[in-house]
Parts: structure tokens; C-alpha cells; sequence
DNA sequence: TGAATTTGGTTGTATATACAAGTTGATCGG
DNA sequence: CCGATCAACTTGTATATACAACCAAATTCA
């Protein structure tokens, strides 16, 4: 069932057609291979090459018209709404470097805004970290995070040069939800040196409570410099079932 | 290929479920029927089943694991796509009151920006509308928007005060896609003045593109002070598939 | 010329089948 | 009693096939 590489077959397939598209070798708008094509250059058979386009169909990477073919989507397209995730994640798409600088990580009093978002006491220990993340050795975006000391014991002992919070977090209390708010806002002096931008640079600001099983997890402050950050989403609207 | 009602088959299995968890019939996290037993029951194959629980696995409403079962997801996972809507909505949400003030409305020639986002050529004519959204009485958001001409031909007629210009879009050029760019930025003077901000009061800027059937219909900036106004949203995670 | 038709290619839906991979519970053996 | 094995069932992947729906370009016909 599987091929060579240890790999399900329709997912090589994508692999190959996503590899077209950032080496640009398939334009944008062009038309790809046809699925009886892509069959028989792949030797599946046509459901199989099929699953592979409708999957990076369903992703925005492509889109396809009865009766004419399959094309490559415009790039933006790739991004859906759930491109609100890892910084890092996005800098790699993008082809950039990415390094995480860690400023802080203690345990500290609990602040009432935060006591409130973790579902915690006023003052009762909680873990803080604080971290610089880079894209290309320029700064891009502060994360100042409070995780429940409840749901992650261990959170203090992690090295988040190697690993960011949001990986570790994943893996040690995998995520139910998410709640996020967006804002503009004018950096604080913190954000300001941090980020090496001006007082009067606008700021994109995400607050991001995470949940999982247990309960609330964490409650982080993800700032960006407007210059440098956007945020951006393809949403498809599908026709009613 | 199709049933009595003219619907297709894993269409009509899908209703079946859906109505099912709707009625509460089927409990949050109770065990649905198997591949196989929908398969009998609604006399098709069990590939066809099969689609019917991938497509609401996907779209969240279930959750499946290898050698179990699928079962019923929890409910949250609905809204959280169009959380990106129209302002009004958003403001009568709140119960708060709101009103559109049109600044201007005409046909002008085309910016090159404008151009590439909707298809047109350079300084051919396009259709632009700017209009305050107000929310009880102070300015809240300040739009700017750019439709194309032969999609919706009759834009200039209409009176965006009664109806705003997502309404009527709406209403005439059926939503297939949107695209959206989120930035934090400085206004400018135009800006400022209709929103009634200082210059150093930083704004989130929506740039939306909407796209129907024949293509790219509108182009838009939607702009808020960032003291008044915030992007909220819910992401409900889905289970590993 | 121009409108109607045919033809070939493409995606969409559906079936029947086979085996892989994973979980659960029952059975068997010590 | 406990552990290992096995059997039954579930979802996951893959194939081969058939026909429907649709589109575009070529062909035919008036």
C-alpha cells in the first residue's frame, strides 16, 4: 500500500504537485496534469491520483471545473484561517529562517488579567515566558506567554530555542480550542526594544488563550510590527450541501 | 446517480446525520453507525458511506478513529469561519445600533492595484463606494471598496445606506471565495478624518477580496481605529483525523 | 457564414472488491 | 488469576470499472 519511501501513495502525489508549484514550474493559473494523466505517470489508478487533487483542492492550492481541468490556485490561497498558528510554521513556509531568542522564563505572581484567563487565583504561581522570534535575523514578532502550571508541570525545564512553546505545548497538551483577538495597537517600551522598531510603529497584536482536555492551557500576547506582520486568509465558501 | 429528490446519494446520507445530531437523536460523543451499517441502510456502497462521514469529519462535525467507530464532535465547531463578516451584522450582534453614512459613490478610473486584484485593465472604469459605518453614533469603520463593473453592473443605483454594499453584493453576486490580508497601520488623512482618530491612533486594516461565480467581484479596505474596534474569533480544533 | 451537432477529453458520482491497520473483547493456556 | 493469542469489527488505502455531467473545439449542415 505504501511506495519506497515508506509513503501512502496519493499523499506522493501531492508531495510532486506541491513541489511543481513552489519551484514554480507550474504557474500560477496554469493547468496540471489531468487525473488519468497523473495516474498512469504515478502507475495508480485514477481514484488514487483523484484523492490527491481534491485534498489540495480542499487546501486552496488548486482549484478544478468540471468538463476543463484542475489549475494552481493564486498562492495567498494556501493560507486558510487556521494560518493563525505557530510564527514559526509561517516563516518556513515562506521559505525564510527562522530563531527563536529566549528573554525570559520564570514562574511568577499571577496577574488579574491573566487569573482570569487561566481560570487561576490572583497571585497564585504561574510560568512566563517571553521570547523573540526572528525571520531572518531581523525580529518579527514578541510572544509573551502564561501557561497553567497545572496542565504543564514541566514547562520551566524546556529549551525554547530548540523547540518553540507552541510545539511543546502541542505535544504535551494537545490543543481542543482556541480563542483569538486580533487588535492595532502602539508597542509597549518591552515591544519596542524587542522588536528595534519606533514608538509610533503600529503593531498587530493577537491574544491567544489555548485550551485542551484539562482545561485552559495558556494565554499569550503575540505582537508584530505592522510593517513587517500580516495576517492573511483565503476563506472558501462552499456551495450548500 | 441521483435519488428521489434529485440530491446525490452521499448528500442525502449526510442530511441524514446531520439531522440526526440536530435532533439529538445522536448525543455529543455518542458512537454513530459504522460504514457498513449506513451502507446497508441506505442501500450503497460502502464507499459512498464512506464519503458522507469523510466530508462532516472535515468539516468537523465528526470525529473518527481507526478501529473504533466515528462518533458525534461537539458542536463549537460551526462558527468559527464567518467570524470575519460584515461590520453591520457584527454591531447588531452587539445590540448596539448601527448606521451607514455614504461619502461618495461613482465610477472612476482604475488604480493599478485595484487592477491586478479584480482583472481590469489599468484606468478602465471601476465602481467605488466609501462609506462610515457608525456603531451608536460614533465612527467605527471606514470603507473603501472597488467592484468590478461587469460583474455588477448596477452598483452605482443602489442606496448603501438602506442596504450596505455586503448586503447587496451579497444578494446579486453570490460568494464563491474571499481573501483577507489583516495589517495594523497608521491612517491616513482621509481615514482619519472620517473616523475622527488622531495620526498616531493605529488601525487594524481589513483588505478583503470577494470573488463569485465569473470571478473577482469586489475589492475593499475596510478600516477601523484600534481603540474601538477588535477581530474576535474561535477556532475549534478538530480531533486527528 | 453561422448555427446546430458531434466528438473527445475532463471532472463528478457510484459500485464492488481487496487488503492493511488499528481497537476491542473473548478465548485459551499457563 | 493473569497474560498471550485470536477473532470480529472498524476505519484507511487502493484498484478497476462504469456511467453522468460538463466543456471546448472541431465538424457538419443549412
Amino acid at each position: 500500500m505504501e511506495n519506497s519511501s515508506g509513503q501512502k501513495k496519493f499523499a506522493t502525489i501531492k508531495d510532486y504537485i506541491l513541489s511543481q508549484i513552489e519551484t514554480a514550474a507550474w504557474p500560477e493559473h496554469s493547468r496540471i496534469p489531468s487525473e488519468n494523466e497523473l495516474a498512469t505517470q504515478f502507475s495508480v489508478s485514477r481514484m488514487t491520483a483523484r484523492r490527491a487533487l481534491q485534498e489540495l483542492t480542499e487546501q486552496g492550492v488548486l482549484y478544478r471545473t468540471q468538463g476543463v481541468g484542475s489549475f494552481v490556485a493564486s498562492p495567498k490561497s494556501q493560507s486558510s484561517l487556521l494560518e493563525i498558528r505557530n510564527i514559526a510554521d509561517e516563516i518556513q513556509r515562506r521559505g525564510h529562517f527562522h530563531k527563536a531568542e529566549l528573554v525570559q522564563l520564570t514562574s511568577l505572581p499571577c496577574p488579574g488579567v491573566v487569573a482570569t484567563a487561566l481560570g487561576l487565583s490572583r497571585n497564585a504561581p504561574v510560568f512566563f515566558s517571553l521570547i523573540v522570534h526572528y525571520e531572518n535575523q531581523q525580529p518579527l514578532q514578541l510572544e509573551a506567554r502564561y501557561v497553567n502550571p497545572q496542565q504543564v508541570p514541566d514547562y520551566l525545564a524546556q529549551d525554547f530555542v530548540l523547540q518553540t512553546p507552541h510545539e511543546y505545548l502541542s505535544a504535551v497538551a494537545p490543543l481542543t480550542d482556541a480563542e483569538h483577538i486580533v487588535e492595532a495597537v502602539l508597542p509597549d517600551d518591552l515591544t519596542r526594544q524587542h522588536l528595534k522598531i519606533p514608538a509610533s510603529e503600529p503593531c498587530l497584536r493577537l491574544t491567544r488563550r489555548t485550551f485542551s482536555r484539562g482545561g485552559a492551557v495558556s494565554f499569550a500576547y503575540l505582537t508584530s510590527a505592522g510593517s513587517r506582520y500580516r495576517l492573511g486568509g483565503h476563506l472558501s465558501i462552499k456551495p450548500k450541501t
